[in-house]
DNA sequence: GCCGAAAACGAAAATGATTGTCAAAATAGC
DNA sequence: GCTATTTTGACAATCATTTTCGTTTTCGGC
């Protein structure tokens, strides 16, 4: 792996949230890198395609990605405000949707699920 | 409703699956109307934010809507060879979600679920 | 340490979906 | 018919992402 993957997985390491390569790179410029946006993006793709880091597509069709500690299949619980996510886990989840395909006579299926939400410090600063 | 946007609808109607706005425009096009992309954009804007429509993101971002028979909450069953989707219910994961949202302390908790496969027919077509 | 091939970089241009602008066209009320 | 309002659509502008294409680094062999 090279310095600059290194450099952006450093950075999503630091998020606790899901970032934007867009957001990565403004991280790492204010924090003196001289790393350049496509640097970025090529660095990302690796790593989703590696399966190193989890992305997802925000309501506006934006690609943002998060480090997670988990390697196993799991799904998450993101915050609407702060971004903030958490891992969670849904086995009732994954043997719906098994059924719901088989049902239908579909084969190889897969899913996407997210949960969102406001977490409690985003609740309190909102008052 | 004016007649464009009725128009749009119509061809919503007509497609079994979900498209894109520019899906929708070449099939309009192709049936010899001189409607314009931006008022396929605002018509699906309207449709949607009246909830006459389903819209959701493709993994590559673009917004794709869909004219469901049923008004009340539900998911898709969607085909990656065809597009075709089936409406599909699940209980179990709207208490899920809301049981998730809540351990952890977040509020208005909402969920995007979707589940992709390849239908019997695109299957048999594969052999 | 030095050399050339291969991999990684990054600036700038290209892409493609979506949105904004604004004048022309359709429509409604009178 | 006639003006006020809404809708429309060609075109430009945005913005995330991808391509392109020299330049710089990295690295194995010497
Ligand atoms: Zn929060
Ligand atoms: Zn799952
Ligand atoms: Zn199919
Ligand atoms: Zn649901």
């Amino acid at each position: 792996m090279s310095t600059r993957r290194e450099a952006v997985k450093q950075a999503l390491n630091e998020a606790s949230g899901f970032r934007s390569a867009q957001d990565l790179y403004a991280d790492l410029r204010a924090e003196g890198s001289k790393i350049g946006l496509t640097t970025v993006y090529r660095a990302l793709q690796a790593l989703s395609d590696s399966g190193e880091v989890d992305v997802l597509r925000t309501g506006e069709g934006e690609a943002v990605y998060r480090a997670c500690a988990s390697d196993a299949h799991h799904h998450h619980l993101v915050c609407r405000g702060c971004g903030r996510a958490v891992e969670v886990e849904g086995p009732a989840v994954e043997k719906w949707a098994e059924a719901v395909g088989a049902k239908h006579g579909f084969t190889e299926v897969t899913h996407t699920v997210e949960v969102f939400g406001t977490c409690a410090d985003c609740s309190a600063r909102a008052n």
